[in-house]
DNA sequence: TTCCCGAGTTAACGGCGTTTACTTCGCACC
DNA sequence: GGTGCGAAGTAAACGCCGTTAACTCGGGAA
């Protein structure tokens, strides 16, 4: 009747579970205390039974980190739907759902944003690295859903912004690696199939963006792990005012 | 003859060796590596015995992040040492310094910068957390070498820039939060040593000082982590522009 | 000279990731 | 309906780990 077989079912769902058990213990006593034993304890079974989903211990860890960005790009998804105004709102709307996201899930942020190199987490939307498997094989590492949530929100005003912005002087040194970067940024918004004029994708533009995600993962990652050089009690309408001033710096303000 | 026995004379030399081959573990093997086994094996010694010298394998991971901020200080002090431009060119080689550290030692920078909470490394200054000791305890946690440098670099250009500098503007909201921030920053150039003028500790001068850390910590840290949304090869010049908008908007340009 | 105390050792505990060899049992096939 | 294969799970073991407790031993103060 069905194409899935029961194992199958059955499968799917203690691995749904395992990763639930482990995002349980990530979230109540952080990265360290996501052990394979605790986790099979708390599933009532013995560790071994893990190999027969996991590969190791890592490879947990970075599956579990590719459910935390798809997650986030749900609430991410959920928290701008409500929002029906210019494009402009929508990325701050983004921008603030992603820091009250990181401040609410410390250990999840420091599990995707903050470990380095091959997590693979948090580049998003195109990730060029790898040296290409052969071709043929087409959907490659995942769904990458944060970077469709991210590119969905920035490529309208992007689009919008192409011809209304003044030009922020850029370097002209700069403008070399820019050109890689429109390309990249191109290949992205077609894979996520967001139609983007390519005079929308100036070098400005490229360098806009840039500018906001260095700033806006900078402000989180310093709030998240405390590391401001005193004590910011007013960290959220220093936010706010970093969100009005990248707004102005676009030329899309108001 | 000597205040120092012989006794606390071999103590301390152990107690470096320590950490000296525990930061060789950091960098060579990652984080977690870091273990009193394999530290101790390294000395020719067994693990209990390091148990004289730390309370905890946590306890040893603190100092050596103490060890490593130190080192940072000198090693931008010296950076600095060549420098005899205009105020604005130190803070800028600060800047670079600071990168091309974080860049050559990624480790480290994720052991100080990017561990959350209590690690207290990179609070460079004040750190008012703590619910004060009972008074009475002046040194309370540590030199702080870290702190000096950044104050030490920024003081003087702070004070210069005092009335020359464009009001960037700051949202009425802020104000209030800024104002605690004034105070903390006034008491930790005094902590420092460092005599700073209170009209040069304006609120437009702390915000200022507010941004600068974020962007350049966002900026060093994605690259650290390699968390740019592409490979940006032209990060070294993203940098640079980044330094140059910073004194561009700091009003203190040439 | 005596004796203390601190650096270091040995042995042990429980927990960890991982491997190997094994049981068990659902389910596809004849 | 029986047969057998393969996947899920187990038990035991290996070598790590942090940490504790009980000890040795020797340098230096009394």
């Amino acid at each position: 009747m069905n194409g899935v077989t029961r194992r199958e079912q059955l499968r799917a769902a203690t691995e749904l579970d395992i990763r639930r058990h482990a995002r349980e213990l990530l979230v109540r006593e952080g990265q360290e205390a996501v052990t394979l034993r605790a986790i099979a304890r708390e599933l009532g079974i013995t560790a071994p039974a893990l190999y027969r989903y996991y590969d190791s211990r890592e490879d947990l860890l970075h599956r579990l980190s590719e459910d935390i960005c798809d997650d986030l790009s749900a609430e991410l998804s959920e928290t701008m739907r409500g929002i029906e105004d210019d494009h402009l709102s929508k990325v701050f709307a983004v921008c603030r759902g992603f820091r009250s996201w990181a401040l609410t899930h410390p250990r999840e942020f420091g599990l995707v944003f903050a470990t380095p190199g091959g997590n693979a987490g948090a580049n998003a939307g195109v990730d060029a690295r790898e040296p290409a498997p052969t071709a043929t094989t087409v959907p490659a590492t995942r769904s990458d859903e944060l970077g469709s949530v991210f590119l969905g929100v920035v490529g309208p005003l992007m689009a919008e912004g192409a011809n209304n912005s003044p030009p922020p002087r850029i370097p002209e040194e700069l403008r070399a690696g820019l050109a890689d970067s429109q390309r990249d940024l191109a290949a992205a918004f077609n894979t996520h199939g967001i139609e983007m004029p390519p005079e929308a994708l100036s070098a400005e533009a490229v360098y806009m963006l840039l500018r906001w995600w260095a700033r806006l993962y900078g402000q989180v990652a310093l709030e998240v792990f405390e590391k401001f050089p005193f004590d910011v009690s007013h960290a959220d309408r220093l936010f706010e005012s970093m969100l009005e001033e990248l707004g102005r710096e676009a030329g899309l303000y108001r």
